[in-house]
DNA sequence: TGCCCGATTAACT
DNA sequence: GTTAATCGGGCAA
């Protein structure tokens, strides 16, 4: 297997657009339990989807602050979603981990979705926090320090684009990025034909 | 202070 | 295809 390695914090301080297909194909563990990343999105500071877009807040402070930790956030009062923090520091912009295919820790994860379709167990923003246990306890942990465990894919994968997910701004934007053939992707993208 | 709604999911019809 | 669950942020009053 080829030596796959950490990202440096300069990486994260590239353009969100650079990083987040960047991410597809990369290893994300928490606690040893996790997978392969199969689909981002990104969100910049000047984008009205993003959190960031009216100024900085108790809540999304982290992703006013330093580039290469995590922005985790509460959504619909249910679930977590986790965001890796990008661009230098102040530029308020991250990508969003949308789907993993799942690799390591399957008991650990099946357990805590209560379910065993392996298809499903990280499939979505939510799902994948429920299943590697991301909670608000992780916001503004450093992505390269324990509990995480980030390795790039040692080359760049397959990507397919296409608008993100669930958004009611800026709907248009070709921000999603997901890896090429996967099942894992929490819905299909819309290919080229 | 009150009200609306969301970077979602699962369980419905 | 539709909708409940559930709660903090953001904005109007």
């Amino acid at each position: 297997m080829a030596p796959a390695r950490s990202p440096s914090r300069k990486f994260f301080a590239q353009s969100v657009h650079m990083v987040a297909p960047r991410l597809i194909g990369a290893t994300l563990l928490v606690d040893g339990v996790g997978g392969r990343i199969v689909e981002v999105e990104a969100y910049h500071h000047l984008d009205p989807a993003a959190h960031s877009y009216r100024g900085p807040t108790p809540r999304n402070a982290v992703m006013f602050g330093p580039p290469g930790f995590a922005y985790v956030y509460r959504s619909y009062g249910i679930h977590w979603c986790v965001n890796f923090v990008c661009e230098p520091a102040g530029s308020a912009s991250a990508v969003l981990i949308r789907a993993i295919e799942p690799t390591d820790g399957l008991d650990i994860m099946r357990r805590r979705r209560r379910l065993t379709d392996e298809r499903l167990l990280c499939s979505g923003p939510g799902r994948l926090c429920e299943a590697m246990g991301i909670t608000v306890a992780h916001n503004g942990l450093a992505l390269d320090e324990p509990p995480f465990c980030l390795r790039l894919a040692p080359r760049m994968a397959d990507i397919l684009v296409g608008p993100r997910i669930g958004i009611t701004k800026a709907v248009d934007e070709p921000w999603r990025y997901g890896l090429k053939g996967s099942k894992f992707l929490s819905k299909p993208f819309k290919e080229a034909r």
